[in-house]
DNA sequence: CTGTTAGCGCTTTCAC
DNA sequence: GTGAAAGCGCTAACAG
């Protein structure tokens, strides 16, 4: 026997013939209702679906009710670890309340997020979450309801929005305090999720600080390491030298650390660093980056109710970030 | 207007009745067959799917055809930057054969890794691609083609293995040559995706050098970094301690680079660090990773063509890997 | 408590 | 070159 040879798989019919009863009964126990089945019945209904290892097919039902209890997600990079954790805990969180995840990646390209999108779309997803590039991406959805991650689109567009310009700024005034004054700051392309309120951030704390948020001073760049290391060789190689960054992800500092040692600077000595994450890279980098963090559970959590439809996310509502101190700002370890 | 108002989509029948034709004719034009249509007729279509911004029912045509122009992929950690990326690339790959992908996040759990199984099976999806925890989850995954990543199940069963244990051997026979006597190995949990075999590896390469694979020198973590920090900081805390480590996976690696630094060990001088995967991980860390690198678009398209049935796997075919050389094995810099 | 049946949106054979 | 209609597997209203 060769399990991968295509046998049909029993439908519905087959088990209702082998039980001896109407499909309707089989429906009634798969689906625990909507009508009574006696004790007996449900028994015979049950021993046939195992006999036959029938499972029900997921794509009619979908048909029929016009769900297809499945959720999609798109996002620029799942190989960016806080994407990629995002992705983690929203497969898991879906699965738990009996949903699959259809996951479009965009590929920082936004005619491909675009056309990932559509292709979601057409699978009848029950609701869509979007980490965009583009914030007008407004993404003819059919219907659909949708999540916008960390950007604020059309008005009436649901949307799940970090603090993004609190943290930013509660990064840039550790760093203050700590004496520095050169802060730079390495963000994500403009328009990219959070970049734009980041760096905002970045600017507010200054300005609250009495420093002048130097435009020489900002560099953007993919969120990714290669994107980072790359804008970060360039920042710390023009004179005068920074003596602090604030970087818009993980990813990007993780490039600006190695930059860094490439160029003999030391971190936080020579310059003191801040990100904006706190995934596990931030963790484990050296030296271990002092971060804003993201609450990914809460995040995924609420992106999931708001299109699942359970409760519109709380308008105007932020989510909260925290500062988590490590190493690279310049506290002392035992801080 | 509100967009998020689920209003019904249109079906073909609507485009049916506004271009003035039978809904055969708005399928021959969208899928261009299998019957021809005059070029006026195609036009009035065309014309009536644009003012109605049709788009097909990916659902009803999954049922009607028996396939639902998706595959499934069933990973245990999505953040961990080696699954990220096959993930992406995947979802890329996929995308432009004209797929959709399906996530499932085993979450290192083979309850949770069989339940995602059923989940997406039950979706019809088209293929499935399985990086297992478990090497006889048997999964029957009712006639669903189905290969694994670097888990050699059943027989019979589709596989695309990579060359585990040839790319430890490459591994530790560098270090070898580095001069390193005291190697230990840093290995995923047994019958994790191809951690047996990159023991083997370790083992045989010892072996080939006169060196004995101290069993005490070896210690099994999940793929992450928490797991490698704390498995390596017991390794490298007991007396002999290890000069070199062949670590199984990158995330591994940087946990075991973190616990090195927490201990004054310096890299590459007082312990020699070689890790499996490649990933961008190995390329930012402090200090590069010098790792065996998985060709990771290679294996995703393996894996696609021998699921979707272009190309069944080369029997007995290895994914070939390469050592690529950077700082944490002891090599100078300009090699 | 159980059975019959219409119909979800689509593809495709067969007739015209 | 175009249309009518059957049927994919399932749910649920309705009838018994």
């Amino acid at each position: 026997m060769n399990d991968m040879e295509r046998r049909r798989a029993p439908t519905r019919t087959d088990v209702a013939r082998l039980a001896g009863v109407s499909t309707a009964v089989v429906s009634y126990v798969t689906n625990d209702g909507p009508r009574p089945v006696a004790a007996a019945t449900r028994e015979k209904v049950l021993a046939a679906m195992r006999e036959l290892d029938y499972r029900p097919n997921a794509v009619a039902r979908a048909l029929r009710l016009q769900r297809a209890q499945a959720v999609g997600l798109v996002v620029p990079d799942v190989s960016n670890t806080y994407f990629g954790a995002l992705a983690r805990e929203l497969s898991n969180q879906a699965f738990t309340a009996g949903y699959a995840l259809l996951l479009g990646d965009s590929d920082d390209d936004p005619d491909r997020e675009r056309a990932q999108i559509e292709s979601l779309v057409s699978h009848q997803i029950d609701g869509l979450i979007i980490v965009s590039l583009a914030p007008d991406s407004v993404a003819d959805v059919n219907g659909t309801p949708t999540v916008y991650l960390n950007q604020r689109s059309q008005p009436g567009q649901l949307s799940v929005i970090v603090d993004n310009e609190g943290g930013a700024r509660l990064a840039v005034s550790h760093l203050v305090e700590h004496g520095r004054r050169r802060i730079a700051h390495l963000g994500g392309r403009e328009g990219a999720p959070g970049a734009d309120e980041r760096r905002a951030g970045w600017a507010a704390a200054l300005a609250a600080a009495g420093l002048t948020a130097d435009p020489a001073l900002v560099r953007t760049a993919e969120y990714s390491r290669v994107a980072g290391h790359e804008a970060a060789a360039e920042l710390l190689t023009r004179a005068p030298r920074p003596d602090a960054v604030f970087v818009a992800s993980d990813v990007q500092a993780l490039g600006l650390l190695a930059a860094a040692r490439e160029l003999g600077i030391s971190v936080p000595h020579d310059l003191a660093v801040v990100s904006f994450d706190g995934t596990d890279d931030a963790v484990f980098s050296d030296p271990p980056l002092t971060a804003v963090e993201q609450p990914v559970p809460a995040i995924a959590e609420a992106a999931l109710q708001a299109v699942l439809g359970q409760a519109a996310p709380a308008a105007g509502g932020l989510v909260p970030v925290r500062l988590v101190v490590r190493a690279s700002c310049g506290c002392p370890p035992g801080h």
